[in-house]
DNA sequence: GCCAACGTTGGC
DNA sequence: GCCAACGTTGGC
């Protein structure tokens, strides 16, 4: 089908990196890099619901706690590399490949997230540790909004 | 540095 | 299968 319904079909997602490990300056510079390392059951089923085309925020735990930019789905989920897989088992664990878009042009902290009523039921809050989470369209749209983005 | 949330492990 | 102990994440 056309673009219109791969458009009306596309999901949204934040994906969390600790700037220390993995920073959104290294995402730039890189382009297009394996989101490897989940190791949380429900981050790695949302990753394995990407698809090719979808587009994330990226965020900064830890150290900004903020979201810096929007990257989107190069190569939807494949084995993770960095997993050790013990002898005799099968991989467990997936990546994907995300490549950079572009920065937010003002970027999000939390803070700001937490003081907007419309967001309360965002999983960033609820669910602080999952590093992989869905984000309803509308969540999306608001977030681009706070961020300056013109998407 | 502390603590809440929560997933995992292991004894029973 | 239950649950205490422990480890990790991530905000504060």
């Amino acid at each position: 089908m056309p673009a219109a319904s791969a458009l009306a079909e596309r999901r949204f997602w934040l994906v969390k990196s600790e700037p220390d490990a993995f920073s959104w300056q290294q995402q730039v510079a890189n382009g297009t890099e394996p989101w490897t390392g989940v190791r949380n059951a429900q981050a790695a089923s949302f990753l394995r619901a990407m698809r090719r085309g979808d587009r994330a925020f990226f965020y900064h735990s830890n150290v900004g706690k903020e979201i810096v930019g929007v990257v989107e789905v190069a190569r939807e989920a494949y084995p993770d590399p960095t997993e050790a897989v013990p002898e005799g088992r099968a991989p467990r664990w997936v990546c994907t490949d995300m490549r950079a878009v572009g920065p937010m042009p003002r970027p999000v902290p939390l803070s700001a997230i937490k003081a907007e009523p419309a967001l309360a039921e965002i999983g960033l809050i609820r669910q602080s540790r999952l590093s992989v989470m869905p984000i309803s369209p509308e969540h999306w749209a608001l977030l681009c909004r706070m961020g300056g983005w013109e998407g």
